[in-house]
DNA sequence: TTTCTTACA
DNA sequence: TGTAAGTA
C-alpha cells in the first residue's frame, strides 16, 4: 500500500511516517516511481512504534528496541536479556524525570500560595 | 492527483 | 509538528 493508506490504516499521519522512517525505524520498499510501498509487517511495526511512543521511549531506544522484541496478540515483550537492562534503565530515567517535575510542581505551588486575596479573585 | 524532498517557523 | 515550494 502507498503512503495516504498507510497513514488512514495506522492512523498516523504522514508526516510522522516520514519522519519514523528517517529515524530508522521503517524502511518500506521503493517504487520506480519513488513511491514508498508499505507492506502488512510495516503495519504492524507501526502499531509497535506506536505503542513504544506511548510508553515514553524516544526514536532512538524504540530503534534498538524494535529487532529485539515479540508480539503476543498485541502486547509486546522483550526477547533479548540486555534489552530487559535497557528498558529498566529507561524506567529510572523516567522515575527520576517524574521526580523532577513533581519538584517543579511544588515550587510552583508556593509562588501561587502567596498570591494575595485580591489578586485571586480577580484570577481565572 | 499523489507523493517526493527540502526547508523554515 | 505543520506547512509550503517545486518535482516526477
Amino acid at each position: 500500500m502507498r503512503m495516504k493508506e498507510m497513514a488512514r490504516r495506522s492512523g498516523v499521519h504522514e508526516r510522522s511516517l516520514r519522519y519514523y522512517e528517517q529515524q530508522g525505524l521503517l524502511s518500506p520498499e521503493r517504487l520506480p516511481s519513488g513511491y514508498r510501498e508499505y507492506s502488512e509487517a510495516d503495519l504492524e511495526t507501526v502499531r509497535r512504534i506506536r505503542c513504544l511512543l506511548t510508553a515514553g521511549l524516544s526514536t532512538a531506544v524504540i530503534a534498538q528496541v524494535l529487532p529485539c522484541i515479540r508480539d503476543d496478540d498485541g502486547r509486546l515483550a522483550p526477547t533479548c536479556p540486555n534489552l530487559v537492562g535497557q528498558l529498566r534503565t529507561e524506567r529510572e530515567r523516567m522515575t527520576r524525570e517524574i521526580d523532577a517535575l513533581r519538584t517543579s510542581r511544588s515550587l510552583l505551588d508556593t509562588v501561587l500560595d502567596a498570591a494575595p486575596r485580591d489578586v485571586l479573585s480577580r484570577a481565572g
